[in-house]
DNA sequence: GCATAACCGACCGCTTCGGTAGGATTTAGC
DNA sequence: GCTAAATCCTACCGAAGCGGTCGGTTATGC
């Protein structure tokens, strides 16, 4: 598996923040309900969340967290990225401040990289993958299909 | 990190079978002394890549490892996947014989999996990046920049 | 028959994963 | 000011995978 499911809970976690109307904040108990995940555990990835600078949270009564910007501002490769640490095909890639890539193994004495072409071309496209999605289209996908859904069961039934 | 050093490695052995001219096997000990990598942890990544078909051996004296089929004609896909396993970015998938992806989470009683989008473009860049590269551009762009090292070396010394 | 090399399975220290537990701190409402 | 609700923080835990080692067995060329 490419991501655990650090990425997985935050993600529905992110979605379902997503999918609250007003500015109200909501409690972690009530999304670890409404996905049947555990709170405790939450809490944890709720934290990476938040010093990523993600959401913001109110403590005390009442108290609870927000995306700390719109949805439609939110890609998805910084919120993998505040769960999983740093997204890398290998070991040996480091993110630049430039954006660039380099692979350590041409430090060393032994030959040119033989794998470099390929970690390239794969990190290129996980990148595209998650930059290139936005928590608004995961809101509207995850809102859109519900209806569907109910339809299909409805009609089972 | 995606990938461990299992994929890294064997993949660097891949490359180095690649770049043997003629049908001679070549010993995992040469191969491990030109990678400087461990023989012993070698064998058994070229264990699962002989049981997926990819290179074959032949044993006793002056034996070792060839690829199974031309450089060209391997995708590094299933190079990878032979060595990490199924290739998916969550849990969550099974690749079905027809090639579609299919998120448990839809199964059980909670609502619509809202991760999937995100998933499915995720995966898609990852097997368009692994699917589309072969084994003889890897062993090309290898052997290509190493005189290009070479001389750059060369010219700081 | 001896050196060489592929094969095989067990083991090991380490880290991460997924999760739990217990408490401390902050705050709204009474 | 008390209390309930919530965030926050730290430590811990079993299981699994990773990276690697080791010892031994089988097959083969010389």
């Amino acid at each position: 598996m490419l991501f655990s499911t650090k990425a997985e809970y935050g993600v529905r976690l992110m979605v379902e923040l997503g999918r609250q109307p007003g500015s109200q904040p909501v409690s972690l108990g009530s999304v670890a309900e409404a996905e049947n995940l555990p709170l405790s555990y939450l809490e944890h990835l709720v934290a990476k969340l938040r010093k990523a600078g993600l959401v913001t949270s109110t403590r005390g009564a009442h108290g609870g967290y927000r995306l700390a910007k719109p949805a439609a501002e939110i890609r998805m490769d910084s919120v993998v990225e505040a769960l999983e640490g740093q997204i890398a095909p290998m070991e040996c890639f480091h993110d630049t401040p430039e954006g660039k890539v380099l692979c350590s193994h041409e430090l060393d004495g032994d030959s040119a990289c033989s794998t470099k072409l390929l970690w390239i071309r794969v990190q290129g496209g996980v990148s595209k993958a998650l930059a290139g999605t936005t928590l608004s289209e995961l809101v509207e996908f995850s809102t859109k299909s519900e209806p569907t859904r109910a339809a299909v069961l409805g009609s089972v039934a």
